[in-house]
RNA sequence: GCUGGAGUGGCGGAAUUGGUAGACGCAGCGGAUUCAAAAUCCGCCGUUGAUGAGACGUGUGGGUUCGAGUCCCACCUCCAGCACCA
């Protein structure tokens, strides 16, 4: 009579009648709504145990929140555009598309084959030219607003790539996916004024209460803040030249400037060498520096080097001559690529000073220090704060004071003043690759920059390409990029460029609550009823990627007047990842386990429930073959222990339990509430999955399946509930068991079970007694038991009494339900 | 260096936030069942002690408290992100 578990059977049979049911739909049952989403993957071929992991935690947040009555909308599309599909088109000389598409095909198979409660009706993919339009709309209308712009600049070049990459995509000086160490090039391309939301990224992550603290410090790092002043030193002798702008944190340290220094890229570092004569020099020292750099890989430099260019600045409040030097260590991204150098309060400038035997000149005087600071015997730059001296006219000040003082003095001459400076660099996105969103705009010799018209859109990749040459196929198209000058009629060339591919991920959250519209990117009506995301599950390395472009869209497509959202994740979960033997898995390391042959073997069922079990999201979690063994072991006692509660004859509960009845029953629901509990609290499913556990141990314990101790009505109950708990986690084989037990719509479908609270209530407490603090004994009270009982039940107890032999009880501490603790002396 | 996080049995991890440290699982040990195996079931399982009483025990050292894994101070180690950021 008892059938094996079988996992093969039960969820190809329940993954069918799902979809035949259609329960995932958002909008089938109404409730109130809510977006729950996990980061969409990139169809590289294969789901790998990361993705396992990902989406059995939203999909077992999402059966909760059903079961609770909530429309939940949880969709899944493809990050479909990148390096990987033109990689293997060039290979295979085939088309990026076609790899694309099948490996979507396999990897839909592979979720489906999980039974995740995806709305599919919803999919999409990026490369799809009905989906990357409205992208090419939004860009459209950045360029409107001046978001959007073209400029040549110094950009991070992917030399593997052979692309453009932003300054988040650089990873310890190489490229993000390819690992090679990023050159720089000038080059012209489009970029997002992303810094003009920099204080408002900054400043709303305050509000994000729901998302992990790391990833917010991440983010403010990455923005990086800092309140100083911008200073402008006019030139020595070269009027025609504007001034050099630094910035700087420390304007009370002014007056101990002694030199400035350049990056090797800023624009005037050759143009002052030309005009001192020094070119020669010069040029060979910025070709050092480039070399450099390119060979560290990083942008580790080991010593720091420096040459004076011959010309000179006049310092802004004194004139005097300030010699300009350019240095290996100054940076173009960060500031004006120029600073102020103060050897004697800037370890750097300090090092560079020794070893150039440049001037120092003191002008913090510590104030723990009783001899003033003196160049000669200063041994390293003293950066902390103080008082002011060798500064005539704020000598005395306190550096604090000094800052305000020293920055409005040059606000009020003209010569700089207060600022807020940022880290972050605005978002480079033009990508010289086929694979990817055209950018919608063609070059006119008449009309310059021109956007093509929305009747227009979406501009198409071109299917008829060859990956034989080396540069991008767009730009080596025959026919594709000659266009007709949408405003004059005459001959243009489209942009061959393509957006950087995190321009599709910033969006598609939208996209999902309206994918098939084709007259706008997503109804008022959707985002009005889903938007913002209320729970957004991923991996923690797109904190300063992907999380800031999608914050940084969505203000912008507020500010574009398309919702009045400034947010779009409420709440963030970024989930620890799937290591094996102490290591991520990769192929390289070979500890790779594949989902597929862990399906096979055990089921999705066990592969779910051990992901859940095994840590709770956000720590990491260790692949363990016996834990996943184990997780197995326990489905089948379930399988077990539900068949055989089917065969117990189906009563109403009596009038009067025994206590093994009312042992039972309390088991039953506060499983029940410590499950409901834990997945709401923190999403720990790992001890809402240890509560069913101990509850299954309890039931066994009950003679289910054999000589029942308990009424019958007691251990249906105890049976139904586990399986209703179980839904979230192992889905197939709690609907199996479910409709065993007499259920008739899939669980998911169903209400979560009614705590009965008074059943879960204990009528007997163990109390712990503590004599002096020391745990001594413990006894059993009734639960309502006063102090005085309990008291009295405590100093009955043979051991307590024992040490309480021969002393005199000077306070006694009773908390209820809990302990007592005897002070004895 | 800066920022964030974490240190608990052989292992993964619990501990209602100041109240019986080690839930649940894995591994291990012992037993039942079996001709045997698989599967299943029962018991033990921090160290020490003898199976008892006890002592010790949550990275280290102090402190607060009747009572500290939890709070305070100082330190150590590990992980992650950023890093010559002016």
């Amino acid at each position: 009579m008892n059938a094996d578990y079988d996992p093969e059977d039960i969820e190809t049979r329940w993954q069918s009648t799902w979809e035949a049911q259609g329960v995932y739909r958002a909008g089938a049952q109404g409730g109130e709504p809510y977006y729950l989403l996990e980061m969409f993957p990139y169809p590289s071929g294969r789901i790998h145990m990361g993705h396992v992991r990902n989406y059995s935690i939203g999909d077992a947040h999402c059966r909760y929140l059903r079961m609770k009555g909530f429309d939940v909308l949880h969709p899944i599309g493809w990050d479909a555009f990148g390096m990987p599909a033109e990689n293997a088109a060039i290979k295979n000389n085939s088309h990026p598309g076609k790899w694309t598409y099948a490996n979507i095909k396999e990897m839909r198979d592979q979720l489906q084959r999980m039974g995740l409660s995806y709305d599919w009706d919803r999919e999409l993919a990026t490369c799809h030219p009905g989906y990357y339009r409205w992208e090419q709309k939004i860009f459209l209308e950045m360029l409107e607003r001046g978001i959007a712009y073209r400029s040549k600049q110094w950009v991070n070049w992917d030399p593997v790539d052979q692309t453009v990459l932003a300054n988040e995509q650089v990873v310890d000086g190489c490229g993000w996916r390819s690992g090679a160490p990023v050159e720089k090039r000038e080059l012209e391309s489009w970029s997002i004024r992303i810094t003009d939301y920099a204080d408002e990224l900054l400043s709303d992550l305050e509000q994000l209460d729901q998302w992990p603290d790391a990833v917010r410090a991440m983010q403010r790092n990455w923005i990086g803040r800092s309140i100083g002043a911008r200073i402008d030193f006019p030139m020595d002798g070269a009027d025609d030249l504007e001034p050099i702008t630094v910035f700087t944190t420390r304007p009370d340290t002014l007056l101990g400037c002694t030199y400035m220094a350049l990056a090797a890229e800023h624009p005037l570092a050759l143009e002052l060498a030309r005009r001192a004569g020094t070119q020669e020099a010069v040029s060979a020292f910025i070709e050092q520096v480039q070399a450099d750099k390119s060979a560290a890989g990083h942008g580790d430099i080991k010593e720091k080097k420096g040459i004076f260019t011959g010309m000179h600045a006049q310092h802004p409040l004194t004139e005097r001559k300030i010699p300009i030097w350019i240095a290996n260590f100054v940076l173009m991204d960060y500031g004006t690529g120029a600073v102020m150098s103060v050897p004697a309060h800037d370890q750097r400038d300090f090092e560079f000073a020794r070893t150039y035997g440049l001037d120092l000149i003191p002008v913090i005087q510590p104030p723990d220090l009783e001899a003033p600071l003196e160049a000669d015997t200063m041994e390293a730059a003293y950066e902390g704060g103080g008082t002011l001296f060798n500064s005539p006219g704020f000598d005395g000040l306190d550096f604090e004071a000094a800052k305000t003082a020293i920055s409005e003095k040059l606000k009020a001459s003209q010569r700089g003043g207060p600022t807020i400076n940022f880290r972050l660099r605005d978002w480079g996105v033009s990508r010289q690759r086929y694979w990817g969103c055209p950018i919608p705009v063609v070059y006119c010799d008449n009309c310059s920059i021109v956007p093509v018209p929305d009747d227009e859109l979406p501009v198409e990749l071109p299917q008829d390409v060859s990956f034989s040459g080396a540069g991008s196929p767009l730009a080596d198209h025959p026919t594709w990029k000659h266009v007709e000058c949408p405003q004059c009629g005459g001959p243009a060339v489209r942009e061959t460029d393509t957006f950087d591919t995190f321009w599709e991920s910033s969006w598609y959250f939208l996209r999902y609550l309206d994918p098939r519209n084709e007259s706008q990117p997503f109804s008022p009506e959707a985002v009005q009823k889903w938007f913002p995301v209320d729970h957004y599950i991923g991996g923690v390395e797109h904190a300063c990627m992907h999380l800031l472009y999608a914050r940084f869209f969505t203000k912008f497509l507020a500010d574009a007047g398309y919702f009045e959202t400034r947010e779009p994740f409420t709440r963030l979960t970024t989930q620890g990842m799937v290591i094996k033997d102490g290591a991520k898995m990769s192929k390289s390391k070979g500890n790779v386990v594949d989902p597929n042959e862990i399906i096979d073997r055990y089921g999705a069922d066990t592969a779910r429930l051990f992901m859940l079990f095994a840590a709770p999201p956000e720590k990491e979690l260790e692949w363990n073959p016996n834990g996943v063994e184990g997780s197995y072991r326990f489905l089948r006692r379930v399988w077990r222990l539900g068949l055989a509660a089917a065969e117990v004859e189906e009563t109403d509960l009596p009038e009067n339990l025994s206590k093994g009845d009312r042992d039972l029953r309390r088991s039953t629901h506060w499983m029940l509430k410590k499950v409901g509990h834990d997945i709401e609290q923190h999403l720990h499913f790992n001890t809402a999955i240890a509560a069913i556990m101990e509850h299954m141990n309890a039931v066994s314990s009950s003679g289910l399946g054999g000589d029942l101790k308990v009424h019958p009505a007691v251990a249906r109950e105890a049976m139904v509930c586990s399986v209703q708990a179980l839904a979230p986690f192992a889905p197939h084989i709690a609907d199996e068991l479910w409709f065993k037990l007499g259920g008739e719509k899939p669980l998911i479908t169903c209400p979560w079970p009614e705590v009965d609270e008074e059943a879960a209530a204990a009528d007997e407490v163990t109390i712990a007694i503590q004599v002096m603090g020391k745990l001594r004994g413990t006894v059993q009270v009734p639960a309502g038991a006063s102090k005085d009982d309990i008291l009295a039940a405590a100093k009955g107890d043979a051991n307590v009494q024992r040490h309480l032999d021969g002393k005199t009880i000077v306070k006694e501490i009773v908390v209820p339900g809990r302990l007592v603790n005897f002070v004895a002396r």
